[in-house]
This record gives structure tokens, C-alpha cells and sequence, in this order.
DNA sequence: CCTCATTTTTAGAAGAATCTAAAAATATTT
DNA sequence: AAATATTTTTAGATTCTTCTAAAAATGAGG
């Protein structure tokens, strides 16, 4: 059984690790984690005894098959938790984070397994993120940043790189949501800011948001 | 904001002391913690400290205002993921206890107030139980043991005293539930056991099991 | 009302998670 | 490649929850 900080980890792990898994440096765990080093060193000892990660002192860590499992697992639970707050209980997508983050940590597998069938089996989390399945599988599709698009390309939005409740707070203002159709239509040389156009109405945004912005192109 | 220890620690005070709020010995905590009495002693100073409970040495403990208050909070959480399990996620009233043992601790007013009125302003629980209200008021039923009916007389099932999941499933498989409809129609001199009629059948169960039943005359 | 049993508290220790400060290893820069 | 900067680990302390063993207070029976 883990303790809610080797969850944690284990999670944070997995997301800094990207999709090809590769190591992680300490120091980006204490601030993912809003923690110092020291306890994080301590933490990756406790793991790689435990055989969840692979460790070699002043080397990073990266998760073994059997910690990316039990990563996956908590993924799964913190994804079908966001779906549940959004769909069923009318939270907005900035508001879930925080309390998925609780909910994880609940242990009880026929209670997922439920929630799973009560969601009807959503593939998909509130921000655009793929939910593994129980077995620990994950389907990543390959998506663009909006940055990357050229002008003229248009985009189906599918995600967030960085979901923030700030920014999707920015997104709900300007009413770009999961789903939406944006067009590039122009990119500023001063600044690279890009004019984007929508539904019924063109903006203009930062290359930055431009840049936590995911896209299937159409 | 209190630990999951403390919170624990209020809850079961509010428990133990009952509808008259009478004062609560270290010991009978502990047992219901399954911990031990010094534990519990710390814990009750620290409580004290912070005016959720009034503790003299040797003389028990009972909940201040503001304690019963966090109290039937944590309460009203628990009942409300209760009703969850069973409506929304088809659990059988034996098995969602250890679940909203877990569930009542997340932290979020509007999580609960959106379960709430999800599951559309329910006021008892899967086990027949009261759900205080925001403000921390409790409705109590006077409803009567089972054991306490005279012969002839008949009740509807409000709920049970002891929710143990052995004694939950043992009236499920005696297709006794929430609701049903039991008449005394005698009791044995021998062993003081009970033989009562539901809807289609006639059994007899012990007095035990009798004395964990609670009814409203009809 | 004094002795004995029970209950409760204190004392002291242990494990977990955390921190700061200092030492060790690695990386960078000139 | 030596000096410097950064990163990471170790050492040692703190807080929290927990325990066992021993001391103190309370209550019950003769």
C-alpha cells in the first residue's frame, strides 16, 4: 500500500518523464511537488527499494514498468474523477484540478470500475487528456501546438499543454473550449503574437498561449 | 484546516456521545479508533487547545459548538457519498461504508454542494440515517428497537443501529431492507428470539439482531 | 475509609514526512 | 583542465502520529 506522497511522486514522475519515458531530474520534482530536494531524495531511496523506480544517485530517476503502472493507475483515477465533476456535477474545466488531485488517493477499485461504467466509459478527460484504461494503457494521440500550425492551417482544439485554472479561465473568456475550430490567420513579426480566427469572431493571442494550446489539424 | 486524525477524532466523539451529548471516556474512543488510549489523550488535548472539544483530565471529553459543527460536517460528507455509492453506482449498503470513510475527508464546500443537489437534496442515508443540513442541523426520527415492539404490533424499517456489513448482509439475504414492513408475532421464552412476518414469508431471527433494527410503529 | 482494580495520563521512543545547512558530485565556463 | 557554479545528497533537527511501559488519578468492595 502507498502513502499519498509516494502517489504523488510516482505521478509526478510520469508526468515529467514525457511520453518517452525518459529520466528526471530531482530538483524538477521538488518544484512540481512544491517541495525541496532533500525530501524528494529521500522519497526516490524509499521508491527504488520498493522497485517502483530505477536509481542511481546524482542520475535522475525514471519509473520502472511496475511504478508506471501504479502511475497510470492514479491518472486514470484523477482523469475519471475530472470527467465526473464536469459532466455530472457542472464544475467548469478550471475547477476540477484540486479536487481530482483529492480524489485520486481514494482506494477502491470497484468504486473506479463503477464510476467507469456510470461516466458510460469516457476515453477522454475534461482538459483533453487521454484516461488510461484499467490495465494501464494509454492511447496518446499525435496532436500539434497551435504555434506550429501555418497560416491558413486550421486546428480542432484537443487539449492544453499547461492546464492552469488562469488559463483556462483565459480560454472560457474568449469562449475557446474543447472541440473548437481555430484558424491561423496571421502572425505578428514584431511579437509573434498570432490572430487566430473562431467560431464567429478572430483574436489575437500570445505566442505563448499560442504554444500551451493543442491541435488535431483539419 | 484539520488532519485527517482530528477529523476522525471528532467524528467518532459526536458518535459515542449520542443525541444528548453526554461526555465521552478516552478508552471507549480509542476502542472505536481501533488505537490506544495514549494516542487518543494527545489528540484530545490538541483538540481541547483548539476549543473543538472540552476535556478535563480523567473526566472525558465532549464537543464544543464549533466541534459538533466540523463534526456533522464530516458527517453530512459521509452521508451524502453514501446515497452516491447506492443510487448512482449501484452499491449494496453493505460495502459503502469504508469508501465514505474515505471520501468524507476531500475538502471542498462546493464538491458538496453540488453532490448534494446532484443527487437532489436527500435527507437519510443508505442505512436509514439522517443527513444534517448545511448548517450542521440534524433531524432525529423517534423511532423505536424492534425488540421494543409488542406482539402484534408492526413497523416499518428506518434503519439499522450497528451497520456492520456482516449484519447488512445478513438482512439483504434475508431480503430485509430499508422500507419493509415487520410484525412481531411472537417472541420464544426460551431464548427471547424473535418470530416475525414480512411480506411473503414468516422467519425468526435472535434478539440480537432483533435490538439492531429500528422501526416506526404503523 | 482503605486497599485494589481500572482508567487515564505522562514519559520516552520510533517511523514518516518535512525542513535547513553543509558536504559531495556533476556540469559549465573560461 | 582548473575554477566556479549548480545540482544532489547527507546530516541533523522538527513536527505529527503512533506505540509500550510506568506513574497517577479515579472508582469500587470490603
Amino acid at each position: 500500500m502507498l502513502s499519498l506522497t509516494e502517489e504523488n511522486h510516482l505521478k509526478t514522475i510520469f508526468h515529467l518523464s514525457g511520453s518517452d519515458s525518459r529520466s528526471v531530474s530531482t530538483n524538477s520534482i521538488a518544484d512540481a511537488l512544491n517541495t525541496k530536494a532533500p525530501s524528494v531524495s529521500d522519497m526516490l531511496k524509499k521508491l527504488s527499494v520498493k522497485d517502483l523506480i530505477s536509481y542511481k544517485k546524482y542520475q535522475g530517476s525514471s519509473l520502472t514498468e511496475n511504478g508506471r503502472k501504479l502511475a497510470l493507475n492514479i491518472i486514470r483515477k484523477h482523469r475519471l474523477w475530472e470527467v465526473f465533476l464536469v459532466e455530472k456535477l457542472g464544475f467548469s474545466w478550471s475547477e476540477v484540478h484540486d479536487i481530482a488531485e483529492q480524489l485520486e488517493h481514494v482506494k477502491s477499485k470497484k468504486l473506479i470500475k463503477e464510476l467507469d461504467k456510470f461516466l458510460d466509459y469516457p476515453t477522454i478527460d475534461p482538459h483533453g487528456d487521454p484516461i488510461p484504461n484499467p490495465a494501464g494503457f494509454i492511447k496518446y494521440r499525435n496532436k500539434f501546438l497551435l504555434c506550429d500550425l501555418k497560416i491558413g492551417e486550421k486546428g480542432k482544439l484537443v487539449g492544453v499543454k499547461d492546464s492552469s485554472s488562469s488559463f483556462l479561465q483565459f480560454l472560457d473568456k474568449r469562449k475557446i473550449a474543447l472541440g473548437c475550430t481555430i484558424e491561423i490567420l496571421h502572425i505578428e513579426d514584431f511579437d509573434n503574437s498570432v490572430h487566430i480566427g473562431l467560431q464567429d469572431t478572430n483574436i489575437t493571442i500570445s505566442l505563448k498561449s499560442a504554444s500551451n494550446i493543442y491541435v488535431n489539424k483539419i
